[in-house]
DNA sequence: TTGTTATATAACTCATATATTATATAACAA
DNA sequence: TTGTTATATAATATATGAGTTATATAACAA
């Protein structure tokens, strides 16, 4: 038996964890969190260690904005850009699914384990 | 001063996190991982309450696999996926470095907030 | 005002990803 | 053996993504 009963349409309309794993998929984007981990940066600052032009920095600044990643302020014709805590809340969440049924199957493992030495018994680790 | 004196080669040689990031921003595949925390099960079982072809679950199950989320076993004409661990923990260990960040913004945020009360104390920048 | 700096947007190219249908392979059942 | 089930692969169409150059806008400096 199926755990859902009819067909799935997988629903498009929780844009955030796929624009955030999509962000965090490029390891541009990524090495631009690396600098944020740092502290606030502008765009210039951002893209100068890159070998890439600045259009495209910006490009991955706004894929990283949408994605809940970062934040921008405006100081004059500045963009400071700095981490944002909301995106990673939420895919620790999504994780958590993961991890718990991750450390529920190393229990099992622990129970198959156990049940080798003493066979016929149940136990719980 | 930036961060790194020349300019930056993004390396492409650590794909792991790559594959893994992009493998989750799919949503057809996150659902797969979340029907696989339920437990382990056959391609066929996976596929079913999707509105798509077995073709396509297969290349979706394939990504998976190389993005070190799932592991699959044989078992006569089937094939059962369940949960793999490693990636999990990889990026664990990467999103670490920007929980990090975060905290220590935090703690800078309290400083501020400290330092408005009792003005004209050192700020730590 | 004029020129310069900081950033964003548009138009375009090229590569990659996702889905489909059709087909191949290998195990199983009769 | 023959037919059926379980899964994978190939060929293909289409969409999306990342980079480029050229240009626009807005703030700043002189």
């Amino acid at each position: 038996m199926s755990y859902i009963t009819k067909k799935m349409k997988v629903h498009r309309n929780v844009p955030t964890l796929d624009a955030t794993f999509a962000a965090l998929a490029d390891p541009t984007r990524r090495a631009i969190l690396a600098r944020l981990a740092l502290g606030e940066a502008t765009v210039m600052e951002i893209a100068n260690p890159f070998d890439m032009t600045q259009p495209a920095i910006s490009r991955h600044l706004k894929v990283l904005e949408g994605a809940g990643l970062i934040e921008r302020r405006i100081e004059g014709a500045k963009r400071p850009c700095r981490l944002a805590p909301t995106a990673i809340t939420e895919i620790d969440q999504w994780l958590g699914m993961l991890r718990q049924a991750l450390s529920r199957n190393y229990d099992r493992l622990d129970d198959v384990l156990a049940g080798m030495q003493t066979p016929k018994r149940r136990k719980k680790k």
